[in-house]
DNA sequence: GAGTGGTCTAGACCACCTG
DNA sequence: AGGTGGTCTAGACCACTCA
């Protein structure tokens, strides 16, 4: 009603947002419709569905054609987080990056890893392990397995000078990621990788990419628990 | 040129993708500008935009005025994580929930509790531990801080019955949160919660929220590590 | 079938940044 | 000072989904 003089996407959807903050709408709530907020707000309905949308995209109301816009039932939210290059994160702290490989070979895919990535039994996949070191310490072990069918450049590829990760990065963007946080134990391998105790934390990502629903890769990299943090802003 | 008869701004950032993956565009590079890209996909400039907005988004370009759009530099990317109400995680898994009080009681706040939270030395904060149960089986422990200068009221909660995370978030459902995941050993109390054994792998969620500028609360959450996973999608 | 959101267009003005 | 992105408008058509 109060047409703000910077009338704008931004103000609509601070003022709708506190309406459900302040319970004006509650969760399940269907509120009115674009044209007629529109009008309400006295702008057109383009700058109220961008406001909506992005509400929507945030997770604050949810959008069906013909039925409506209505206030998010789920009170989950998203965070965001951001998942660097290894490198990068370590430069970015100031330290020395440095890389080692320790495996590379084309073998039979194991069937949990036939699983997640969509293979074939049988099917050979390419398979590396590596490390990565800030100032010398051991910060992640990277232990991983990619799909020659839809990567077979990365068996010519030298991964001693490139890591896998960097060189995926630039030459087989991914269009879908999925990522699995968890914590474990450190077996002997990884220990002794990182040079930390067996059975000392560890923090563990696992990451599946995609392109065009093709499997790319997927990767686990282990960090040393206690040195390792992932923040966000929510 | 290829005007696709679906012309719409979701084709344009496939092609315009395509062009940053396949190398046409390089990290650093400047891409044309809006208007001659509209041109040449002869569409509208707001279509474009819309296009090049939603890419800048999502971490592939970097837009400047007058100096306009180029390809990032860096390649990390944003990933979203759903930071889930224990009780609706715990449901929607077809469990049975349950809340147990442990400790609830008004004290002066340590002092990394005080940094964490910006409260002056010797000022009083309301302390929380509880249990969430899934099936009876100890799924997550708690362990809070509320700040009573900002969030009073808490003072007055019988949090016996309703969990402090429920509570919060009907009361203050929008306030600005931080997140840091972390792994580390389980100490004596964590384990003797979680029934599990001291020194086993915790999954440590740490979060912050304020309103306003205001902190509100600092809450660790500890999660047996091979039984939490967090997943995401980017 | 009808109502709602999803998207597009053409033209316009503004705000920011860089040279 | 000028170029580029950021946003807004009014009107239009389409696509999905619910009754």
């Amino acid at each position: 009603m109060t047409k703000t003089r910077t009338a704008s996407f931004q103000a609509i959807k601070t003022e709708i947002l506190g309406k459900i903050k302040n319970g004006y709408w509650n969760p399940g709530d269907i509120i009115p419709g674009e044209e007629s907020l529109a009008e309400s707000y006295g702008c057109s309905r383009v700058t109220v569905n961008r406001a909506l949308r992005e509400l929507a995209e945030e997770g604050f109301v949810e959008r069906r054609r013909k039925s409506g816009t209505r206030v998010s039932l789920n009170t989950s939210r998203d965070a965001r987080v951001q998942i660097p290059i290894v490198r990068e994160e370590i430069e970015n702290k100031g330290a020395t990056y440095r890389y080692e490989l320790i495996l590379n070979e084309e073998v039979v895919a194991p069937t949990d890893v036939c699983r997640k990535m969509n293979l074939q039994k049988g099917v050979k996949a390419l398979h590396i392990k590596c490390l990565h070191l800030a100032d010398e310490v051991p910060y992640q072990f990277e232990d991983r397995w990619i799909n020659l069918d839809h990567v077979p450049a990365a068996r010519e590829t030298d991964f001693s000078e490139v890591s896998p990760n960097e060189w995926l990065v630039r030459k087989e963007p991914f269009s879908e990621a999925e990522h699995t946080f968890s914590a474990m134990l450190a077996d002997e391998e990884t220990a002794n990788m990182l040079e930390i105790e067996k059975g000392d934390a560890l923090f563990v990502v696992e990451r599946r990419t995609w392109r065009e629903k093709n499997s790319i890769t997927s990767v686990k990299l282990s960090f040393p628990g206690a040195s390792y943090k992932m923040t966000t802003r929510g």
